[in-house]
DNA sequence: TTGAAAGCGCTAACAG
DNA sequence: CTGTTAGCGCTTTCAA
């Protein structure tokens, strides 16, 4: 496979390399009719493909782009994912997604890979955890965004929501329908989101006269999330309400209320901070917080294109509002 | 960017880049200990990155395998995906992922590029509508698997599921609970996968003894099914049990019952045929057939891995049953 | 145990 | 308007 090669298009074609070369790459201006055709007689004729590896060590270009998702089941960066492969296919480039899986480790091989196959950019859903590496990438000039989460101390391109502000009108909102007893769960404090989630709340609390009760705020893993849940509703002073700082929290969170019976809306208010799929066939009262994934996507894949053809200016951070939902 | 080559290394290093070559490639048998702590040294000091694409050109081998889904936004997809980057992982391949939006055009755009970027095998969700092109890889010998849907006439590696038997099961359970009307939603003949499972339908139908009624096989396209749906409720004859063939109708068919206010489980019986995340959190009483995701694309992975290496035997198409979950 | 040399398939001046 | 030439950065015989 892959046999033939641009040499055989010019043998058969009775021209050379190089001009098989400029008609691949659209460089008509000089090139007889007559030529044209029969180059394009000879590609058909032997069924020639080109070798873009050929051309990228040549080019230094690959006219691929990557994206490194923290995960991929994740609902938002599939959305994300999705706008920007919409972009870069109009650009004529293409989009690939790596999966990192939360996983610094794995983060680092996908992005010494992609960048050792040359693609053209990266975006990517940093876990945090290779600031390093993120560095030497900036400072070498090599085009990249981030989403999602922010990377401290870097001065780098990035698509990130207002965590602290969207979380905050949501725990006003709590406040202003009566709520006095607000809980938060999230994972641990290893991301900017859900450090400034966490920010938020606490805002939110403080601005509205309350004080923070160190037993309303579980941060956990997953895996202990629901002990700290059972610890939490077996407190004399139960809370009203429970903020998900996140889909992973969410889900641990509705499965522990389902097991305990607990019945959303009557005894507890809930709101969650994620795109849920099919959030709004849920029948159950639960508020959720939105990011706008589609616009994110699209203005991480514009600051990327712009940095690839050196074109970039203005602002390197965007701050999209996330939308509240409650019911 | 990328400007330390490995002449540059064997330069530092005294050596020559043949000596270096063979460093980078494990190759230690017959290499002086400190020669290779020189080119050690020499790497570390100058930040060497091997440029991939040019061993690649030389190799003819990538180490990168494609995966071309139909939709990156499907939950099946995304599962599947998640369990071959995992295998891929494992043998150190990398596995990239490439969004063919359900597009043809696309699919065969992804596919082209990913073989002329000679990626080392290729997962595909096929559209159906490219069978030249399959059968030309097929051919050729290229290492292909095909995932989820079936390209007739066409012996090929793929990994699908019972789609007859698990809706054949699901509509006999509607039936032994005292359905007699069952309407069945879906998307355009296009695919195998509506194919089969309008024939289970009508088979677990004809089995019991009813007829099919073609007022309940609602086949259209999203845009126009809530129309459609409208119709099936006008009947005199409403039915008392739906069947959404996938996780897109679903979505279509719940909008419609709560525009509507019809009552699930009291007013109408529903089941959907797949993946839809969150699902046991849904407290309506919806039934669901779950493809075993993460097994299928273990399979597939596997089935590539064999071809790439050429150590494929055995059968070529693997069936794996969905289960089906009912509530 | 290491190095020299010949490409892999394509592009990009520069001549002609 | 088309051909010659010189690489891109790496691998791989084959000699030394």
């Amino acid at each position: 496979m892959e046999r033939v090669t641009m040499a055989d298009v010019a043998k058969e074609a009775g021209v050379s390399k190089s001009t098989v070369s400029q008609f691949l790459n659209n460089r008509f201006e000089y090139m007889g009719e007559k030529t044209k055709i029969k180059i394009e007689e000879a590609i058909s004729k032997l069924g020639y493909q080109p070798n873009y590896i050929a051309r990228s060590l040549k080019q230094k270009r690959t006219s691929m782009v990557g994206i490194i998702v923290a995960n991929i089941m994740h609902r938002f960066s599939t959305e994300v994912s999705r706008a920007i492969e919409d972009f870069f296919h109009k650009h004529d480039l293409h989009a690939i997604v790596c999966n990192a899986d939360d996983d610094p480790l794995k983060e680092k091989k996908y992005i010494e890979m992609l960048r050792a196959k040359q693609v053209d950019g990266l975006i990517i859903f940093p876990t945090g955890h290779n600031t390093d590496l993120y560095k030497s990438m900036i400072k070498e000039g090599y085009p990249v965004v981030f989403m999602d989460r922010k990377v401290s101390h870097l001065e780098a391109f990035s698509v990130v929501t207002d965590n602290l502000e969207s979380t905050y009108q949501a725990i006003r909102e709590l406040i202003n329908r009566g709520n006095q007893k607000i809980a938060f769960a999230v994972q641990p404090l290893t991301i900017s989101t859900r450090i400034e989630r966490l920010e938020g709340y606490k805002k939110a609390l403080l601005d509205s006269g309350f004080e923070i009760n160190p037993d309303f705020v579980l941060e956990a893993s997953i895996s202990e999330m629901k002990k700290r849940l059972d610890k939490l509703f077996l407190l004399k002073d139960r809370p009203t309400a429970l903020f998900a700082a996140n889909d992973r929290v969410f889900l641990e969170v509705v499965e522990f209320l389902q097991i305990k019976g607990i019945k959303l809306g009557s005894e507890i208010d809930l709101i969650v901070f994620d795109n849920i799929p099919f959030a709004h066939l849920i029948e159950s009262p639960i508020s959720f917080i939105i990011q706008p994934a589609f616009e994110m996507g699209n203005k991480a894949a514009e600051l990327l294109f712009d940095q690839i053809n050196k074109t970039d200016a203005g602002p390197k951070e965007f701050v999209f509002p996330s939308k509240v939902l409650f019911r």
